[in-house]
DNA sequence: TTCGTGATAGAG
DNA sequence: TCTATCACGAAG
């Protein structure tokens, strides 16, 4: 099974497609990598739940930069979330939800200060702890490597379950949240 | 179930 | 200046 780092075209195609087909690559950041097992789409148009319906700021972010790039944002006084601008056939984002960690696990453990690795990654704020994530990587490209990038198998085909995105109020009946089927390392089970 | 936490944006 | 609103998580 032939890896291949996941290039800028990738995200030049719609948050959907991007989004389900993240799930089952390997994100590597830094020392540390994990599985991708949960993600969410969001569209820059016609998505009430995205930033660019209500921030200005947001709008400014996805015009200024290129496919690719991280859009790193601080939420309810205590989480990094990170997101990767899509900006081609429709533009948005892929928010990373829960991780498999499978490598720097260790170091994961410290971060978080748990010794539970299946709560290590399963949820977007627990990830960019356990990773490091912050403000300084926004506006990172993620396409450009050597040490922030995604590895996707060239025949993936992973079993993926499309269910309501989550913690939103707007626009909630989308089944734009994708998860690896049966994958104990999600934040929440998918419903039905 | 509840509650802390701080950035952002819009209203006054 | 003030207020509302959060793409959350941990404790209880």
């Amino acid at each position: 099974m032939k890896e291949k780092i996941v290039g800028r075209a990738f995200f030049r195609r719609d948050p959907l497609t991007c989004a389900r087909e993240l799930i089952a690559a390997e994100l590597v950041w830094g020392k540390c990598a994990g599985i991708i097992v949960e993600t969410e789409a969001y569209f820059a148009e016609n998505d009430e739940a995205c930033h660019t319906f209500s921030r200005p700021s947001t709008r400014a972010f996805v015009e200024r930069n290129r496919a690719g790039a991280a859009y790193i944002y601080f939420s309810y006084g205590a989480h990094w979330m990170l997101n990767v601008l899509v900006k081609g056939e429709a533009n948005g984002f892929v928010l990373i939800r829960a991780l498999k960690p499978i490598r720097g696990i260790e170091l994961m453990k410290k971060r978080r200060g748990i010794d539970d690795k299946k709560h290590l990654c399963s949820g977007p704020g627990k990830l960019t702890q356990a990773l490091e994530i912050t403000d300084r990587h926004h506006e990172m490209d993620l396409c450009a490597g050597p040490r922030h990038y995604f590895v996707r198998s060239r025949n993936a085909s992973a079993d993926v379950v499309a269910d309501a995105r989550i913690g939103i109020t707007r626009s909630v009946h989308h089944p734009w949240r994708f998860t690896l089927r049966g994958s104990e390392f999600v934040s929440v089970p998918a419903r039905r």
